[in-house]
Formats: structure tokens, C-alpha cells, sequence
DNA sequence: TGAAGAAGTGAATCGTTGTTCACTTCTTGC
DNA sequence: GCAAGAAGTGAACAACGATTCACTTCTTCA
């Protein structure tokens, strides 16, 4: 054996696939997925179109991937947001309030993330972290249930309710070129629906 | 001039239109969008691929018929069951039962017009029918603050979040295999939720 | 340095479907 | 019956982008 992969290649062979992977974020960002082609991610990403199927068995598996690193880190922000100690319906104020702004600062991205039809396989992923932000929900709702905040309910129903509302209401909009996002009152309306939705009060 | 299309003729085109878009209502009813071609419609309406072309200028615009007299049924069947007489809470109970029902006993249908990924001018006819859907409940909202049984609030977000989470509860967990559809308490949850986001009280 | 073997390349291939069009069959009115 | 013209046909075509693979370039280590 006259050639073993050492660390400083195995670390350029990283580099190259995480380059590719925000690349294609980068994409879905400024064109949405129907903007996304293997050949076009490998141009920009300066490789060959084969290069990308030594990281990656095929297009969905990449895509995958992106929607799985970029869901997780809104997820993520808005779990943070409604970490903080507080009365549930603040709480969760905090959280719809983070999804929305998040959303309206990137709208082509966070339309191609919930909304954007995409190939199958990617759909799977994508409903997989549908379920993420429906668990992010109902633990809020649970908790509030449970602390008699807020009156008994399914927390899962309520929280895929939300959810969903959430996605129509900021999504959707972004989608066509009806000018909504801009509408000042546009997320305080909807923390006002979501918290009567849960039978909270306003905080 | 040795030919006219005389009424017989005529008749015979329009029932084949008709045969053609029927058909193609059917094979998205039990396979989805992602299940009809062009190929398979045609065969199906006993008709040649070709003949779906002396109807319809492309694949676009059959489905986009295919999807706006769906949708408007599902729409007019929700409108009839909310016009009943009654306090506001009592009709926006009874369009959202209908909405359930009627997407319960067709899921697949319901998920296809609803969520399920479709070309772009499908998409577009499809985001008229959100635009429908969304007056439909707005209208309901409208006249709920106007008669003083909800509190002041922006109807058309309240319809749009209305919308997206009765799509988000109900079609999304058909799409995928999880068993939530035969649920009892789903519907009557959702119609809770649905009179709580309002900020009505339960009928 | 050179041989082994891995990484990188990108033009060519492949599979899929929507769409076309030259041709056949049918309908009409004289 | 027959000519004009429309409706119907389906095999062939076209476009598109994902995927492949024979080849080149690079890296390692004796």
C-alpha cells in the first residue's frame, strides 16, 4: 500500500464537502430549490459535477442534508427563545415572535424550507423536522397544560395547528408577490392569534 | 365549405373534455399529482396522449382545471355549511367539521390540492384557492368582530392562520402513514382550537 | 523516484415525460 | 358518392438534468 488517506487530506476532503453544502444553502437561499441543479451547486461551489457524487450518493441526499442543517438551526433559535424562564404564554410569544422574524429576514429561504415543492426525498426530510417544530410546540403546550396556564387540550394537535398557522400565515405570502411581509401589525396579530388559540392569555 | 361542427359534434367534444378532466380528477384522487401523466390520463379517458392536446394547450392547464373545480366544490360545500343562521362560533364550527370531514374521507385528494408538491402553474391555480379559502373564512371573522361576538382583529390573518393550521393538522399527517386521521377527538380539538384562536367562546 | 491507489474531472449517457405532427378516420353538405 | 375539412391517433421527438465512468491529476510511502 503506497498511499493511505492522512489527516490533512481527510481535512480537505471535509472542507470541500462542507463547501458544497453551504453552497447549495447559499442557493436555496437566493433562488429556492426549483434554482438548484447538481451542475450549478458544483459550478459554484468551484468543482466538478462529479465531485459532488464522491460526497454524496445522489441530489437528494444532499438536499437532504441542507434542509436537515438549515431547519435545525431555526428550530433551534426559536427553542431558545422560549427557553427562558417565564409564564408560558410570554413564552411562547417569544417563540412565534423569533420564527416570524426569522422568516420575513429570509423569505425565500424559509418558503423553500416549509413550502417550496420539492423531489421526494427531500420531502421526507422535510416532514421529518415538520414533526421538530411540532414537538418544539407541544412541549410548550404541555408544559403550560400542566401548570394549569393553560386548559387541557392535545398538545400535538395544538401544536401542529400552530405550526401550520405559522407556515400559512408568514409562508405563503413570500411565496407569491403580494407585499405582506412589511405589514407592521402583521406579527403581533398573529402572537395575538396564537395565544388566544392555546387559551392563554395575552402576556 | 363541405363540413361544420354541428351540436352533435359538439356535444361529443365536450364530453370528452369533460371524460378527460373527470379522469384525470380521479387518478389525483388515488395516486396524487406525482401519479398522472399525460400518458396515463389519456389512456385511462380511452382517448389517444394526442387528443388531450386538441383540449388543453399543455399539461398545465389541464390540471389547473383539474384543481380549481376540486377546490371550488371543497370551498362551496365549507361556504354552504357556515351559511346557516346562528351565532358566528356555531358556523365556523360547522365549516371547519365540513373541511375535516370531507379531507378525512379523501385524503389523498385533500393532500393533493392542498399540500402536495405540483408543477408551477398548478401552484399557481392552487394559490388562487388558498386566496379562496382564506376570504371564505375571512368573511366569516369579519362579521363576527362586526356583530361584536370576536374581539377586534385583522380578519384576513386570522383566515390565513385559520387555514394553514386546519392544512397542517388534517393533510399533512395523511400524507405520510402516521395514523391520526381515524383520531375521534382530532376534529372536535380542532374546532376548539379554531373558536379559542378567534377569541370566541365555545358554541 | 516510481508505483499504488485515491481524488477529481466533465463530456457523454440515460431515463423520463411532455409535446408534436404526419397520417388515418370520421363528419358534413352538395 | 365524394370532396373538404375537422377530429383522433400514437410513434417519434425534444428538452432537461441527474448520473456515470474512463481518464487525468494528485498523494503517499517504500
Amino acid at each position: 500500500m503506497a498511499y493511505r488517506r492522512t489527516a490533512a487530506v481527510q481535512e480537505r476532503l471535509d472542507a470541500t464537502r462542507t463547501r458544497i453544502v453551504d453552497t447549495a444553502h447559499d442557493l436555496v437561499a437566493a433562488h429556492g430549490y426549483a434554482g438548484c441543479s447538481i451542475a450549478r451547486v458544483a459550478e459554484s461551489a468551484d468543482v466538478a459535477t462529479g465531485t459532488v457524487y464522491r460526497h454524496f450518493p445522489d441530489k437528494g441526499a444532499l438536499f437532504a442534508e441542507v434542509f436537515r442543517t438549515s431547519t435545525q438551526r431555526e428550530v433551534d433559535a426559536v427553542a431558545a427563545a422560549a427557553a427562558s424562564p417565564g409564564p408560558i404564554a410570554a413564552r411562547v410569544t417569544r417563540g412565534v415572535e423569533t420564527f416570524a422574524h426569522r422568516a420575513l429576514a429570509s423569505p425565500r429561504l424559509a418558503y423553500a424550507l416549509i413550502a417550496e415543492p420539492v423531489d421526494p426525498r427531500v420531502e421526507a426530510e422535510r416532514l421529518v423536522y415538520r414533526g421538530a417544530w411540532r414537538d418544539l410546540f407541544a412541549g410548550l403546550v404541555a408544559e403550560g397544560v400542566a401548570a394549569g396556564e393553560l386548559p387541557p387540550q392535545d398538545a400535538d394537535i395544538s401544536a401542529a395547528a400552530v405550526v401550520g398557522a405559522l407556515a400559512e400565515a408568514l409562508v405563503v405570502p413570500l411565496s407569491s408577490s403580494s407585499a405582506r411581509g412589511d405589514d407592521p401589525h402583521l406579527v403581533p396579530h398573529l402572537t395575538a392569534f396564537v395565544i388566544r388559540s392555546l387559551g392563554a392569555t395575552q402576556p
